[in-house]
DNA sequence: CTACCGATTGACT
DNA sequence: GTCAATCGGTAGA
């Protein structure tokens, strides 16, 4: 597939919950020095601007988080566990909501991906948020990047395929508050979806 | 400065 | 299924 226009600020100033759900079936686009990487967001996770002990912001503003209050449309990404993790920045600026994207499946610049993560295994590639962010080269320099140019990192439309695949909730992964939140949103059966495959088939 | 933690991953039983 | 390595960010001495 070819580039394609980067979704608008308007998709991105509304709701979490919204954005995320509707993230599912977009491409997300990174081009770097060694070629443009493609992949189809299938999992998605909202974190809350009030009343989510889980969002980083819950605690005020700091260094690490201040993209979160920013204008929506932005890259937010920050480090855990010593590796990476890529949201995009909802609502407006003094809301700072986001949307985590855990996993896409791989379109384009799959050679590229397989060296960067060094393994051949298409379903590892960019199953889980830190190996996504490994498979396409996004680091802290891109934090604060803004999705709407359509250079070096942004997200657009993807095909409308029929039947639409059917969107699952679940509680979100890792977190350890908040747990009865449902607030992950995923491809059913998709394949590149991370997570156990009994949460996956019945979401709880 | 040190100490602790985590929206993870990969290796292992 | 379990478990520990990982290291930047943050809080606290």
């Amino acid at each position: 597939m070819r580039p394609a226009a980067p979704l608008p600020l308007s998709f991105y100033a509304r709701t979490p919950e919204v954005v995320a759900r509707e993230l599912l079936g977009k491409r997300l686009f990174r081009r770097t020095p060694s070629g443009l990487l493609c992949g189809t967001i299938v999992e998605a996770e909202a974190y809350l601007a009030d009343g989510d002990p889980a969002c980083h912001a819950s605690r005020g503003k700091s260094r690490k988080n201040a993209t979160m209050f920013g204008p929506a449309g932005r890259a937010y990404v920050y480090v855990i566990h010593a590796r990476h993790c890529l949201n995009v920045v909802t609502e407006r600026e003094g809301a700072p909501s986001a949307v985590l994207i855990r996993a896409v499946e791989p379109l384009r610049g799959v050679a590229q991906m397989q060296r960067n993560r060094q393994t051949d295994v298409l379903r590892d590639l960019a199953r889980g948020p830190a190996r996504l962010c490994e498979a396409m080269v996004i680091n802290r320099l891109l934090d604060g990047w803004d999705l709407t140019l359509g250079r070096s990192l942004w997200i657009a439309e993807g095909d409308n395929v029929a039947p639409l695949p059917t969107i699952a909730v679940s509680h979100r992964i890792g977190v350890t508050s908040a747990h009865d939140l449902k607030l992950r949103y995923y491809l059913a059966g998709n394949t590149f979806v991370s997570g156990t495959q009994k949460l996956n088939g019945k979401p709880s």
